[in-house]
DNA sequence: AATGAATGAGGGTTCATTCAT
DNA sequence: AATGAATGAACCCTCATTCAT
């Protein structure tokens, strides 16, 4: 098996593949060191490249990076749109789907890595706010805006401002995200934190703080063994 | 944005302030550009002096970039801890303060900055994020869980695990530095989230699911106006 | 500007064609920005054909430039030659045909660029000097000096200095071509100097110059319109 | 004598001669070379500087090139003009004096130089064309056209079309310092015209064609020695 | 102490040339 | 024969750092 394949790559595989391949690499090197403080030549060598091939594909090293952003974003909040349209439990419930279960698989995937970069590089490539906002800061807010005002109109949530709770809600997310691609990068401060265990708490945390007084029963904060 | 730096090149006041006055424009420039793309030329303009004579006061741009971190970061914790120590409320009350009054001085000041600052360099220069734990992240974690604690030992607060609980209150805190310097600096993006506003919801929302069940009062959220 | 290349890409005629439309489109953009600046793939494109298919034709930039000044000169001369030796009037009658036809026939033709392409770049290649000077400047010279030399011979000329008043006499000549195609084809500039209108007085004043004293009746400076 | 200074050049004294250092440098290599086959370290070099100051004086190869060509021409058509005002002879005498004087000196300075590198790079920078025009072309006509038409008006010469005659009379002197630049320098060929002796032999070939006929004597083309 | 001219290594980008298809 | 993806040497320009004044 391994023979009969002689060397797999023609040049058309090669083709389709390199613009994925390269803002990979591209994202990876922007996300660790920054910038203005990576190399056009180790992104075209870590995607295994020359420095030439690079420029057959993005004009610039602004166009990478606007490409990279770009790219990670597109697709993840559709996901979450779709896991509220397709959910039928109770507002809680949801919420708890939508960060354990979406937000978590953005953690773990290197699109976390954009919210760094962002934040980051915004001051020095302005357009890309606007593209934050209206691709990911506007439907993410709304998406789980919806779920809370959802909940306070059924009766099931407090009247809350609905943004502040969203954003009391989120950011800690967002914070472990960037958390986890600069101080959480460095070796002996790794392992502080358990995002999972963190991630569980605070949900149900948030939860107490919006649930209507009677539904309210406080939780025994049950035995979730913390940094497993 | 820090106050306009008084032009006044007297050479009496120079030779004092001049460290200070270095930091600043270093602090201002590393903020808004990123340490990589700020150059050395620049920050030396922006505090008055020549190129030559930033590399007087410090040797390189790396040991100017650690001398401006450390020197914004020292004394920030000591105040905090101060007002713990002489406060005499309920825990929840201290929470108050440390948030609303603590906090948003740190936001108001350009040590607000030094948050993105370090998520964005610490990658390159990994033995900040050393001392930013020792002299940031465990005081300050130490700081406000030392409060928690009292709170769920006196029977004012559920038994909730406390680091969570304390990032849960802080991580947003923090992400609100961070944005007041990226996204929150670009024109259109700046004024869509009151960060006073927010932060007087953030704490009475989490006390609200730290209150132990017979204290807790569903509080009507009371009228504060929005973007004020 | 060369008639538009017919872009009919027949294969029959492209395999013929195609050396000749190389060369055109080569000698077009060399001359217009220079060998230097000028891109291979612009060569190709120009003459619709890819960048690797150049090279089946010319094994490098260089080798393209000396095709392309070999190409336009072989025969120029030659054709001067011929309207020469079929010449049967005066002296004066036939500087004034070598001149206002077989001059301005190259004036007009893509030929004259060559002169332009041969004073930018022989530094870089000495060895077109040699054959610039054996294909171009002395068949040339002693073409023109052949027949100034008969007309003093024969009485109709003054005895001057035979290569001088050659030289007084081409040299404006070709500095039009040169300048056809450098400040000439600046917008602008483009209508300054009519080149037939100058050719003209040129030629007769000159032939006044070299008619013999008996001869010499001063020319009304006939009624041509100028810029016409 | 020579040990009493020092190390003459002081910071300061080069400062003052750099710019005109770097300029003789460059003008000498974009006339060898072309302006785009030259390199600003080479530049740099032959100048005795490095590369980074290069760009202390000059923003960018552009610019160099622009500043090249305008300290070149500036004053040489001041000093012909000034050599027209304080003639008091013929306008023939005149004529000779402006020519073989002026222009020879044109002609052996660098400043012959850029008339190849107006010729090679207006294509590509067109604005040097204006400039050309306006500081070089125009007043150079106006120059030598003023003499002629003085010539004809006190009925020294015949009425000959003034700008053609001035063509005639100017388009060979340029065309020398382009040759002088391009072919001439090929090793070969620099000894084949000797400019002085044509020079002389031009302007005398000319002044008879423009003589008016009472006026013309045949001059027996005095025996100037060839190629001294 | 302060200056700013000078340096030169380094990085973004281009383009002649090659070669697998 | 023809293509165009890939390469990498080369070049323009920047900027941290040095040092003579």
């Amino acid at each position: 098996m391994p023979a009969s394949r002689p060397k797999v790559p023609t040049r058309q595989r090669r083709k389709q593949a390199r613009p994925q391949e390269l803002l990979d690499a591209a994202l990876e090197l922007f996300v660790e060191r920054g910038f203005a403080a990576t190399k056009m030549e180790d992104v075209a060598t870590l995607a295994g490249v020359s420095k030439g091939t690079l420029y057959l594909y993005y004009t610039s090293k602004e166009d990478l990076l606007k490409a990279v952003i770009r790219e990670r974003l597109s697709n993840e909040i559709a996901i979450g749109a779709a896991a509220v349209a397709g959910h039928a439990g109770s507002c809680a419930e949801l919420l708890r789907t939508l960060i354990e279960q979406w937000w978590l698989r953005v953690y773990d995937s290197p699109a976390s890595g954009v919210f760094k970069l962002i934040i980051t590089e915004v001051r020095s490539f302005p357009d890309i706010a606007a593209y934050y906002h209206r691709e990911v800061v506007e439907p993410g807010t709304r998406l789980i805006g919806a779920v809370v005002a959802r909940g306070i109109a059924s009766g099931e949530f407090r009247r809350v401002d609905v943004e502040a709770a969203v954003h009391s809600l989120i950011l800690p997310m967002v914070m472990l995200c960037i958390h986890k691609h600069s101080v959480g990068a460095c070796e002996p401060f790794a392992a502080r934190l358990d995002p999972r265990d963190f991630v569980h708490r605070h949900v149900e945390l948030l939860l107490v703080a919006l649930a209507a007084p009677q539904t309210r029963k406080a939780p025994a904060t049950p035995a979730r063994k913390k940094n497993a």
